[in-house]
DNA sequence: TCTGGGGTCCTAGGACCC
DNA sequence: TCTGGGGTCCTAGGACCC
């Protein structure tokens, strides 16, 4: 073991950002998402803790939100605010020193982030990660006393031996506050639940674990190893197998995030039924992938289009390019091209288009 | 009351080649 | 006599996360 984990994840962070440059929603149920207007398609990203208390949660329809919340404010999604408040609590987090080491940052999101020391500053010999005298907790505090200071954002803070335990962590400490799950508390925080709760297993994975009989954190460490491959295959078995064991990255990794995709995608307020209009808006999505792409200056090497019809089903087809492309209509006519292999019975509520990129120099 | 938009990674089957 | 077997690429879909 190499030492602490942190992980900090910014409270309400999306109605944060908007309370921040607007102190008159103070306190105020606030609901960021969408374009902002609850009579339209889309949904929340994120709710205020007032709106929370009415029952309003993230990626609930927008007019399902104002329905459990008619005097919340509503408001759209603004990317640009929130890219620059990250940048800001990113920054904060890089200039960290424990005990005058630095540290290292990985970012996850928007608004979360592991923290670690940087190696070398915590390998004190021969004698053990948590052997030289640092507290933990005084450092947590200090993170979450910095950000608030340089940005105004609250925070929380997880603290774990890895990731996935400071991940998980820092849940219980929200909001406002930390906690800390280590190797020697894992079971007994985490046995009991549900496998659900880790990081990485969704509804329909717990679904398909109760249907071997597990149905605990700890049913899963325990599992039959054969048993969990034979469901889930030789890397996923294995895998879910170490996280019911409470097993992680004990390192923080700050090698920079670099894209494999961009894409484009679209729910219309009205779903389309006119194969011009589709092939026109395909084309569109296609032109601003294409714009993303060219920021990052790397070509594409795959088209993919993602039609979802009126009763949802989605369907997707791809095509890849004998040679890699950035050119804008070349990769626009190959996406209008596949539309060509949907065979669409009924009127079209979303579009999309994803355009795979050739590694960058020197690989990932 | 219908269910956003941005991503990542894994699985599985068929094609193709040796 | 049914028609090895391994490696890799391509495609479609699924699951998950923020």
């Amino acid at each position: 073991m190499s030492g602490w984990v942190f992980h900090v994840d910014l409270d309400e962070f999306l109605a944060a950002v908007e309370v921040r440059r607007r102190p008159d929603l103070a306190g105020r149920p606030v609901v960021v998402g969408g374009r902002g207007d609850p009579t339209e398609r889309g949904v929340v990203a994120t709710a205020s803790y007032a709106a929370r208390d009415f029952g309003v949660g993230s990626g609930m329809p927008l007019r399902v939100a104002v329905r459990k919340c008619p005097g919340a404010v509503f408001l759209p999604v603004d990317k640009p605010a929130y890219d620059e408040a990250s940048a800001e609590v990113m920054a904060v987090l890089r200039a960290l020193r424990w005990d005058g080491d630095p540290v290292d940052v990985q970012v996850l999101g928007w608004d979360e982030a592991f923290v670690g020391l940087a190696p070398g500053a915590d390998t004190d010999a021969d004698t053990g990660a948590h052997a030289d005298g640092r507290d933990p907790q005084v450092f947590a505090d200090r993170i979450r006393a910095e950000v608030l200071a340089a940005t105004g954002l609250h925070c929380s803070v997880g603290i774990g031996d890895n990731t996935l335990q400071a991940k998980i962590a820092t849940d219980f400490g929200k909001p406002r506050g930390t906690h800390r799950i280590g190797d020697d508390s894992w079971v007994a925080q985490m046995g009991h639940r549900s496998p659900r709760a880790l990081w990485g297993i969704g509804a329909k994975t717990e679904r398909r674990l109760a249907e071997v009989g597990v149905t605990t954190v700890s049913g899963l460490a325990g599992a039959d190893p054969e048993v969990l491959d034979a469901v889930f295959g030789p890397s996923t078995g294995p895998w879910l197998r170490s996280l019911g064991r409470g097993r992680g990255a004990t390192r923080v990794d700050p090698t920079p995030w670099v894209a494999r995709a961009h894409g484009r995608e679209e729910t219309f307020q009205e779903d389309l039924d006119d194969d011009a209009e589709i092939a026109e808006a395909v084309r569109r999505l296609a032109r601003r992938a294409a714009a993303d792409i060219a920021a990052d200056g790397r070509p594409a090497t795959r088209v993919v289009i993602k039609v979802r019809n009126r009763s949802f089903a989605t369907i997707t087809r791809s095509r890849t390019l004998p040679a890699p492309s950035g050119e804008p209509e070349v990769l626009a006519e190959v996406a209008v091209g596949l539309l060509a292999r949907v065979e669409r019975d009924r009127p079209v509520r979303l579009l999309g288009v994803r355009l795979e990129m050739a590694a960058p120099e020197g690989g990932y």
